[in-house]
DNA sequence: TTAATCACG
DNA sequence: ACGTACGTGATTAAC
């Protein structure tokens, strides 16, 4: 049996482009072009091949008038413009399919449909072979038969179906959803149907009467208002199941299926070229590399340190054989001056360093740079400019590798992710890379500053977002110490408590299975035990937390399964989790990164040391195993900082006057929204008061709120508006920053970090919606993490200034951890206490709370 | 590789 | 009618 494969081109490119498109960040390439449709159309296309490794296939597309249209002038009428930027891409999917050695057809006046109607119908007449149609246009169903099925793309994944599952679904046969859309008409082809008639009562009809042929010889056994219906709309009835149908008849320019024998093209250099044009780098992977263009010529390979004369102004570039670089090892390094570029092995590095002093400095990632040196016993002199944060700050999309900019700017350099950190590499090869590298970053540093000069981010870059590399970087190093032993004595327990656990579990649902398969456990609560509720995901039931909890007491399995959670949590991510990152000299040394969050944030890896838990008594348990490598720990956390992020730059009366006041801000609000006195306020009320506070500053809607609270969302609805009319600063500032977002494009923070938000762009609702949160967040989320930066360069420098050996050793978005030498203790907190408060004068106080432990579950 | 879940602010 | 709270990272199962 010979199989083809029958793509619906139009349909395919249409998806991928309105998949990434409604976002409205439109993927392009560096002249502009767009490029999301073909992306998407190409990794379809890929997916098709892999998966139906078809022997024959063929691909349709629509062209030029259609006959539908042309004879009803209704049809497609109303349907948005093609936009023009989906047109652009058109041309260049014919040219991947022929590089890729697939055939297509488009013919006027025929649509795809029609194509791919008439290749089925070839099929049908020819016993040898057996179709497939893919598409997610579910008029094409109407060509299921014995031996053509489908592959009905959906939003997420498809569902296959031939004669037999599309009975199962539709109750009717697949040739008569022509039948359906005459009555039930087509929304998007603007096919009118009979009115009133949808498709749950059209496929009821069909299903007695097979056709709406038979359904108006039967009309008078149809009773009542239906009966009208049907009567008034007949003619179109008859007129839309005429346009329905698919015309199969198409003079397509092919003797026989043979013609559509699918030939791999290997290596098509057709496909380099359109690729190379498009910008697709990772497809080009695929093709084996052209000789590189920028090949650094003048390289200069140091054999003798003496040999190095550098000029005023260097950059250099470190690279290092692992993304952790606190494990990996430094591969090399380069340098570039005005004149020359030098590739120095890591043997000459410890000589060549010295020659730096006193030099203006250019690097890319110092962080990186200072920890990778300092195992080498090498300490670096001050650096002037780091090109990962400046482009951070400008919003491009480098993800620690300076090779994304390098692209962007047409440069042929390897993506680390894909090479180094893989350990798939020839050192000579990478070699006029790292020169390449560093000859990057020297030759745009001025356009770099000039375009942070221009979005007035040059500040924020030299007096911030510099002077913290050195502050995370010495924190990195410091580390924390972990003790082990502590660890595993928590371990053998939890083992115990997990091994008798899950024996109650598989006891109480009759059966051993994997409770931490989503899958199985959804089956086993939603089926086995019939409890009720199950909310259905893509694979399975959802069984989170909030679920869970609903089921509380329908059975005792639940609270078992969250029990067992919990414990599983702890003891793979924050036991054997946290146990894989303590190194030789017992301590965790995160990477804190600084170029990751879309706010200004930090983010922290391996481990992450930002979510050890707190909230629940058992995993904070985890934070015993915490200890002060000097003599104890200093906690110092602000406290309510977003919400005086909120009263300042709301410059809401009643917010001010609230902390100005230091009122219980929680307890306040409570005591305002009830309209009781705040002695009267019960913790049901506080913690009611607290969500709606936190709600705003996410931008929540009165259902979100709901959900949270578990009340209805008119109840929620009601707390929310009472919140603005007590607050109605708060309302104000939501409203401004929004149009101020949708004019600008984007917000900033105090500092003025900027955020640009595509998604106000967007012509979908939802999409639009996310972005006039994220433009009511980001401005307090931001500064929050802009004031907590600062203030980390204060203590920073002010310890330096007095010799202060106590250390700063982990971050937490708002909370300081010190490391503590006793002797320090009273200067330190002072110091602390004092750099945190000040870091900058709001028209509201800043508050900071703080506290000693001997282990991290002591602090507070 | 992606989805689901859950840890933090 | 729709879908519905901001910002992160790690682990596991299942594709």
């Amino acid at each position: 049996m010979k199989k083809l494969i029958l793509v619906d081109g139009n349909n395919l490119l249409f998806r991928s482009y309105y998949a990434t498109a409604y976002t409205g960040k439109m993927m392009k390439n560096s002249k502009n072009f767009p490029t999301n449709a073909l992306y998407g159309f190409v990794s379809m296309m890929s997916k098709i091949i892999t998966e139906e490794n078809p022997e024959y296939i063929a691909v349709a597309f629509d062209i030029g008038k259609n006959f539908r249209a042309e004879k009803y002038d209704f049809y497609k009428e109303g349907r948005k413009e093609t936009p023009n930027e989906l047109i652009m891409q058109m041309p260049y999917a014919r040219k991947i399919l022929k590089g890729m050695g697939i055939q297509y057809f488009e013919l006027a006046p025929y649509e795809a449909d029609d194509i791919i109607g008439t290749l089925s119908k070839k099929v049908v007449e020819d016993l040898n072979f057996v179709a497939t149609i893919i598409s997610s246009d579910r008029d094409l169903l109407q060509l299921i038969n014995d031996q053509v099925d489908m592959k009905l793309l959906k939003q997420k994944g498809h569902i296959r179906y031939n004669p037999i599952s599309f009975f199962a679904d539709f109750q009717i046969e697949p040739v008569n959803i022509i039948d359906l859309k005459a009555l039930a008409g087509d929304a998007s082809d603007n096919i009118p149907g009979v009115k009133g008639i949808g498709e749950k009562t059209a496929l009821h009809l069909l299903s007695t009467y097979k056709t709406i042929e038979g359904i108006y010889e039967n009309i008078d056994n149809i009773k009542g208002k239906m009966q009208e219906k049907l009567i008034s709309d007949k003619d179109m009835a008859f007129v839309s199941k005429e346009i329905a149908t698919i015309y199969n008849e198409v003079p397509l320019d092919i003797k026989d299926l043979e013609d559509l024998k699918y030939v791999p093209t290997i290596e098509s250099k057709e496909l380099q070229e359109i690729y190379e044009e498009l910008e697709f780098y990772s497809l080009l992977k695929n093709f084996t590399k052209k000789e590189k263009t920028n090949y650094l010529e003048n390289m200069i390979r140091l054999e003798n340190s003496e040999d190095l004369k550098l000029d005023n102004i260097v950059s250099f570039y470190i690279e290092v054989d692992s993304p952790n670089y606190h494990t990996g090892n430094i591969l090399g390094m380069a340098l570039t001056d005005k004149e020359n570029t030098y590739y120095i092995k890591k043997d000459f590095i410890k000589e060549c360093i010295p020659k730096l002093k006193d030099k203006i400095l250019y690097t890319f990632d110092l962080k990186k740079s200072i920890v990778s040196l300092h195992k080498l016993g090498i300490s670096l002199t001050e650096v002037n400019y780091d090109l990962m944060l400046a482009s951070y700050l400008l919003n491009y999309n480098i993800k620690d590798d300076i090779a994304y900019l390098m692209k962007s700017e047409g440069y042929e350099v390897e993506f680390y992710e894909d090479t180094i950190a893989k350990g798939k590499f020839e050192i000579e090869k990478i070699i006029p890379e790292i020169a390449l590298k560093s000859k990057f970053i020297y030759d745009t540093r001025d356009k770099f500053i000039l375009d942070l000069k221009r979005e007035d981010m040059f500040e924020l870059f030299s007096t911030m977002e510099m002077p913290l590399i050195s502050v995370l970087a010495d924190m990195e190093i410091t580390g924390v110490k972990v003790d082990r032993q502590i660890l595993e004595e928590m371990k053998e327990e939890l083992k115990i408590k997990i091994e008798r656990i899950s024996h109650e579990i598989y006891n109480l649902a009759g059966e051993e299975f994997n409770i931490a398969s989503t899958k199985q456990l959804g089956e086993i609560l939603f089926i086995k035990l019939g409890l009720p509720g199950g909310v259905k995901t893509q694979k399975g039931y959802k069984t989170d937390v909030k679920v869970m909890h609903k089921l509380l007491g329908s059975h005792p399995i639940i609270e078992k399964v969250l029990e067992y959670r919990n414990l599983t949590k702890i003891y793979s991510t924050y036991i054997e989790g946290l146990e894989n990152f303590i190194y030789e000299d017992g301590r965790v040394h995160t990477i804190f990164k600084q170029t990751l969050t879309r706010t200004g944030r930090l983010s922290s890896v391996e481990p992450n040391i930002q979510n050890i838990p707190i909230r629940d008594e058992g995993g904070r348990k985890i934070r015993k195993a915490f200890l002060p490598s000097n003599d104890s720990f200093l906690s110092a956390d602000y406290s309510q900082i977003e919400l005086r992020i909120l009263a300042h730059i709301s410059d809401s009366q009643e917010l001010k006057n609230a902390f100005i006041n230091d009122a219980d801000i929680h307890t306040k609000v409570a005591a305002d929204i009830y309209g009781v006195p705040e002695i009267a306020v019960t913790k049901k009320m506080r913690s009611t008061a607290k969500a709606v506070i936190f709600g705003i500053v996410y931008g929540i809607s009165g259902f979100g709120l709901g959900e949270n609270l578990e009340i209805s969302a008119k109840e929620a609805k009601k707390f929310i508006e009472k919140y603005y009319e007590l607050y109605p600063g708060v309302k104000r500032y939501m409203y401004e920053i929004v149009a101020e977002a949708y004019q600008e494009g984007s917000v900033r923070t105090l500092f003025n970090r900027k955020r640009e938000i595509e998604e106000l762009n967007s012509s979908n609702f939802m999409v639009r919606q996310a972005g006039e949160r994220i433009a009511l967040n980001t401005p307090i989320q931001g500064t929050s993490a802009d004031i907590i930066k600062k203030a980390m360069i204060d203590i920073y420098e002010e310890f330096k200034r007095l010799d202060i050996k106590s250390k700063l050793v982990i971050q937490v978005h708002d909370e300081l951890i010190i490391d503590l030498i006793e002797s320090e203790k009273e200067l330190v907190t002072k110091i602390v206490t004092e750099k945190m408060t000040n870091a900058i004068k709001l028209s509201v106080p800043l508050k900071v709370s703080s506290d000693y432990g001997r282990d991290w579950y002591e602090t507070k």
